[in-house]
DNA sequence: CTTCCACAGGAAGAAACGGCTC
DNA sequence: GAGCCGTTTCTTCCTGTGGAAG
């Protein structure tokens, strides 16, 4: 399953068996056998010894041989889904748990382990991960279910149609296999026919334009081509429901009735235990037929996880000894976050590597943590779009210049004024009301309702710790460049 | 107890847009 | 090129509401 160790490398041809350098001097110090004297960009930095053995160990699309902490859970799965071994369709299974729970990994190392078992079973079964963070319309959905099986179907049967133009041509050359003789040339050569007509019907869908059951019938018929076992994973499958309603789980959890030789099952992953609270209840009941929920890992077990990262990750004395305590307990805190966890852990090294230290320290976690929030705020913010920028920028202004935290009207207020002076169109109030609790969504400012009584209800906004370094981030975008001499007008009419 | 402020936030639908079909 | 379709963004209209003031 992981090949990470063994993966092809370009620039392996200048490793030795060793893995030591060999296009320089053999020895464990990486030094250039040039003139040392003048010394590059990158000598310096390369200098002393490396503590990572294999960093991407530590990364989120890793998935690992081993789940520690999860074995009932991986079990649990695969006595569910083994019945599509046996060609029947596999009870429907719903997967709750917070993020880094280990719900996905677990489900793709299950998927994964299924496929593997059906090409031995030779029992064709397919598992298509959906992520319905991003494809989140019932539109999108199946059109890009569509898509995969109609690629699937033309793969299929394009090395179909290359299997059989090659018996033709053995069997007219005169040297074919003994049991074909030219009898079976016009039947090889319909079923060839009738190959290229199946290529010609299968048409990818669009990105848009089609009505949405032209799609489903696109899917319906690419699924259907193949006798197979198809599970369709839908992670993060509460977005797809707040999002476009539950017309897709419908249609899904209904499509068995009409497939004459593939089955479907569905296996939806969620964050959000009481998301099916909103479905119909017929889908609730055909989707939760088994449920699994994975709870939170604690500390110790975080710890468990991270040490058997950190073995294959690190060389070996890299780390002191609070180091993995106390990212399992940041990460405790945050609702057990695995992810999180060995995001501290990585970056814990990747900054101890920049101060070329032996070891990862207590501070190198603590300054990883402080890292991590500052880097996420900031790619937020880069990527919000104009208006949100704006609003975003009235709300540091008024923070900036006010000492009580400011009321949507006020950033409503200045807003406009931004609005005003950079020509942009302005939102209203409603809108901008939403956007601000957006921003609140993503962390970037706190928005609090609270009641002034006589004087109304409001939202009370407050940047949230890195003003200075948002509002950088913000002056960079070059449509606020001509704002420079704004501030003060907005000073003056809030002092 | 009633009033009333200053909004919050839901519902519905208009507008704009990309991409399709015919 | 007209007419659909799905999606996103935004507006309009509306009802709801916590609690200080009266």
């Amino acid at each position: 399953m992981s090949d990470k160790n063994q993966r092809s490398n370009p620039l392996s041809a200048g490793l030795d068996s060793g893995g030591s350098f060999n296009r320089f001097e053999t020895g464990s110090q990486r030094k250039p056998t040039a003139d040392t004297s003048r010394g590059s960009l990158f000598d310096e930095l390369l200098e002393g010894e490396p503590i990572f053995d294999d960093k991407d160990v530590l990364r989120p699309a890793y998935t690992p041989s081993t789940l520690p902490h999860r074995e009932a859970k991986i079990n649990e799965m695969a006595s569910i889904l083994a019945s599509a071994l046996r060609s029947e369709t596999p009870s429907n299974i719903l997967i709750y748990g917070k993020t880094g729970t280990g719900k996905t990994a677990s489900s793709k190392y299950v998927s994964e382990e299924l496929e593997r078992a059906s090409d031995r079973y030779e029992l064709p079964c397919h598992v298509e991960y959906v992520n319905c963070e991003v494809i989140d319309t019932q539109y999108r959905v199946f059109a890009k279910l569509a898509n995969t099986f109609i690629d699937n179907n033309l793969n299929a049967i394009d090395a179909q149609i290359e299997l059989l133009t090659e018996q033709v041509r053995s069997l007219r050359a005169g040297d074919g296999p003994e049991e074909l003789t030219m009898d079976n040339l016009p039947e090889l050569l319909d079923r060839i026919q009738a190959l290229e007509a199946d290529q010609e019907n299968f048409e990818r869908v669009p990105m848009t334009g089609w009505p949405t059951d032209r799609v489903y019938e696109a899917f319906f018929d690419a699924v259907d081509y193949q006798e197979c076992v198809v599970i369709i994973m839908l992670d993060e499958i509460d977005k797809l429901v707040e999002k476009s309603g539950d017309d897709t789980l419908y249609n899904l959890s209904r499509i068995n009735s009409d497939l004459v030789r593939s089955r479907v099952s569905i296996m939806g992953i969620s964050n959000d235990l009481r998301f099916t609270d909103t479905l119909d209840p017929r889908v609730r009941s055909s989707l939760g037929e088994e449920e699994i929920v994975f709870p939170p890992y604690d500390a110790n077990q975080l710890r468990d996880i991270l040490e058997h990262r950190a073995e294959v990750a690190f060389k070996s004395n890299s780390l002191t000894e609070e180091v993995i305590p106390l990212c399992a307990a940041y990460a405790a805190q945050e609702h057990g976050d695995a992810r999180r966890a060995l995001d501290l852990l990585r970056t814990a090294g990747e900054l101890c590597e920049r101060d070329q230290s032996d070891r990862v320290e207590v501070t190198h976690v603590k300054r990883a943590q402080e890292k991590l929030e500052l880097d996420r705020i900031i790619e937020v913010v880069r990527t919000l779009p104009h208006q949100s920028k704006l609003v975003l920028y009235a709300t540091i202004l008024l923070d900036k210049y006010t000492d009580s935290n400011s009321k949507t009207g006020e950033v409503y207020d200045v807003y406009r004024q931004l609005c005003e002076e950079l020509g942009s169109d302005c939102l209203t109030q409603r809108r901008v009301t939403s956007l601000i609790s957006e921003l609140d969504m993503l962390g970037i400012i706190n928005a609090v309702v609270v009641s002034k009584g006589r004087y109304g209800r409001t939202k009370e906004i407050s940047i949230s710790k890195h003003r200075d370094e948002t509002e950088a981030v913000l002056s960079s975008d070059s449509r606020f460049a001509e704002l420079g001499d704004v501030q003060p007008y907005i000073q003056a009419r809030f002092d």
